[in-house]
RNA sequence: GCCGACGUAGCUCAGGGGUAGAGCAACUGAUUCGUAAUCAGUAGGUCCGCGGUUCGAUUCCGCGCGUCGGCACCA
């Protein structure tokens, strides 16, 4: 007897094992043809899986938000035989679904070109029509490495001789076709439908390891009904159109060119954006009690040779040579920053000593790595250290937090997640100072009450950190803070207090940003808003608008008072329709158009229209500049 | 760095072995208008760079540079 526990909670019993395509009919006609998969427990089998144990099972079908992560899956496969029976010598290697999509990548002499990926989106199409049943068969390992071998699949023999000797060798049949592969699957490749559509070609190593052969790569995206496969395109579109290469081109904020790779040329607009977001982190860290310092960009060999960078991380600094020394374009502030806390004597009475710069940083970015304003060579950080004790470790994580959400949250931003990254393979200090600093840092989060995400081997060479990811208004996540303890540094570079004991100790060092690059934060920026910036960040806050030449002399009135007031005004006086200068100021995302005519003039008045809106406000012109003041004053 | 695609006016893009094309923007003139494009005209090019093939190359081929999409990298 097999009793078969059922979603309500109702029990089916059968004699011998059941399968979960026997228990669909048995259930009803209509789930019969709609069942994609199986859950048995909680996890995905196949539904032709006999079932021979008492079991909690659901049966799955497209409604289920876990079958998409099946679809896609399928998807590869199907395109992976679809890309065989056009291109018979190619060799397949691996297909995974993901987010939005699926991938699989290829070994093939000659590269597939674009148009091909529309010839292997028709067969696809055929392949589903065929609606083959899909065949789980479970193979010997010595026979399933000869078998793949002798057909020139020798990525999958490879593969194979990889896998634990625990695990079962699965093999999938389509029709013709066969895939190694764990599985599941849905029962026919007819299941798959139609909502799909392969998006780009792309190089990619074997096993992801740059030192193996290039594979090529074809990514697409699967979805269970046509609305939502349009619904994804549609989002494309729109995150393409906040791309901030492509907004910062059209609002004139900043430029790129190959004179000056991975460095950005602020234009006034965009650099009066970023300074405002300066002079807001400023106001930020005065309150928080920390100080600014400023340090030199071109620094001697010697002191990156004793900080440990030269060892760790020299591939990637800029190098100058001058009067036979070397010297280094500061890739990081933080060996700088233990020069200024060396000067003199500290005492346990000067900690925590909070330490800011907005440090101009260059790092040898790969070429291929270059990205916009989020991946540069030349950046700002919003760094700072904090020099503090053991004991002050915890208070001053705590302190860190709130100020970080709380500038995020200034920001748009209030979806944060976190990651804890333990010790790398290749570090500096020996491993009981780490134990030490992670130890210290996980203390010091579960006090702050943060939850954090294990990210195993990814921290810095001197110690363990946080990483702050957040999400922005179309749900892709960047990594902009950062904070990380520090027992090394200090060593390396002998910075010291005297403590209430009056001996000398060893401060610790709380590596830490918010931002992170300013560069890459106002990219961050501009697509969160689309470029439609709040009031007080935005390039130019109002725009005077007149409607008959008669009314100019008042325009350039009404700018002076607003612009006394603080605001970054311009007029339009020019020869054209309001109409005109209201779709051209709309487009240039201006959040104020003030449009005065001669009843403002005669009255003193101004119309105000706000960005997205199309309404009017009259209001007296001294109400309307109180008003505009109070909603473009910064935050804090 | 690796794989692939792309590089034409300020911008977005079309074209193609024989004098280089559009829209928008710019400039000039007319228009003085009440909330998302007034009309007319003018000007604008090393078709990324260097080689090669050709009577002739912006077009075809090779190399280089850059950009884009991924991969790898991101202390």
């Amino acid at each position: 007897m097999v009793a078969i526990t059922l979603p309500d909670g109702s029990v089916r019993r059968y004699d011998g094992a059941i399968t979960g395509e026997k228990l669909a009919v048995d259930i009803g006609p209509g789930l019969a043809k709609a069942a994609l998969a199986i859950k048995i427990g909680g996890v995905m089998k196949d539904l032709t899986l006999p079932i021979n144990t008492d079991s909690t099972v659901a049966i799955v079908t497209k409604k289920d938000p876990d079958a998409l992560e099946l679809l896609r899956h399928d998807a590869a496969h199907v395109m992976a035989e679809a890309v065989q029976e056009l291109f018979p010598k190619t060799q397949v290697t691996i297909g995974p679904s993901i987010e939005n999509g699926f991938y699989y990548d290829f070994a093939r002499s000659e590269p597939f070109s674009p148009d091909d990926l529309a010839k292997i989106e028709a067969k696809m199409r055929e392949i589903v029509d065929r609606d083959e049943k899909i065949v789980r068969e479970e193979w010997p390992r010595h026979e399933a490495i000869k078998y793949f071998k002798g057909i020139g699949e020798d990525y999958k023999a490879e593969i194979i001789q990889d896998l634990p000797e625990s695990e079962p060798i699965t093999v999938y049949k389509q029709g013709k076709w066969l895939d190694l592969c764990r599985g599941p699957h849905l029962p026919s490749t007819g299941k798959l439908g139609k909502a799909f559509k392969l998006m780009k070609l792309a190089g990619a190593y074997w096993r992801g390891d740059s030192k193996n052969a290039m594979l090529q790569r074809i990514y697409g995206t699967a979805w269970t009904d046509e609305k939502q496969l349009k619904d994804y395109l549609t989002m494309l579109e729109e995150a393409e159109k906040r791309d901030h290469r492509r907004l910062g081109k059209e609002m004139d904020l900043f430029h790129l060119q190959e004179e000056a790779q991975g460095a950005v040329f602020w234009h006034p607009k965009g650099w009066t954006v970023y300074r405002s977001l300066q002079m807001y982190m400023r106001k930020r860290l005065d309150a928080a009690g920390y100080v600014e310092v400023n340090t030199p960009m071109l620094v001697d060999r010697v002191l990156w040779e004793r900080s440990g960078h030269w060892e760790n991380y020299r591939q990637n600094m800029f190098i100058a040579e001058s009067e036979e020394r070397f010297l280094a374009v500061k890739p990081m502030n933080c060996p700088c920053h233990v020069q200024i806390y060396n000067q003199g004597i500290k005492s346990y009475r000067d900690l925590p000593l909070r330490m800011a710069e907005f440090g101009s940083c260059h790092r040898n970015e790969a070429s291929g790595a270059l990205h916009g304003l989020m991946r540069v060579r030349a950046f700002v950080q919003d760094d700072a250290h904090i020099f503090c004790t053991e004991d002050q470790i915890k208070s001053e994580t705590k302190g860190f937090i709130d100020l970080l959400r709380t500038v995020y949250a200034d920001l748009g931003f209030n979806d944060v997640r976190v990651l804890f990254s333990d010790r790398p393979p290749v570090r500096a200090g020996d491993d009981t100072i780490w134990d030490k600093a992670e130890g210290a840092l996980r203390d010091a989060t579960s006090a702050a009450g943060l939850e954090t995400k294990l990210n195993s081997g990814d921290g810095a060479f001197y110690g363990p950190k946080l990483d702050f990811i957040l999400r922005d208004a179309i749900g892709r996540e960047w990594q902009c803070g950062t904070f990380q303890v520090d027992f090394v540094l200090p060593e390396r570079l002998g910075a010291e207090y005297v403590g209430e004991d009056g001996a000398k100790h060893r401060p610790v060092m709380l590596h830490r940003a918010i931002l992170g690059s300013m560069e890459r934060f106002m990219g961050v920026l501009i697509e969160n808003y689309a470029g439609k910036f709040p009031m007080w960040l935005a390039p130019l806050q109002v725009v005077v608008a007149t409607i008959t030449s008669d009314a100019n002399a008042y325009a350039q009135d009404v700018a002076k008072t607003l612009q006394k007031a603080g605001l970054r005004v311009e007029t339009d006086l020019r020869n054209e329709k309001i109409n005109y200068k209201v779709r051209e100021h709309s487009l240039a995302k201006v959040p104020i158009i003030a449009v005065v005519g001669m009843k403002e003039a005669e009255g003193r008045s101004v119309a105000l229209r706000r960005l997205g809106g199309n309404s009017q406000e009259i209001l007296a012109l001294a109400e309307a500049t109180d008003r505009l003041t109070v909603e473009c004053a910064m935050p804090g």
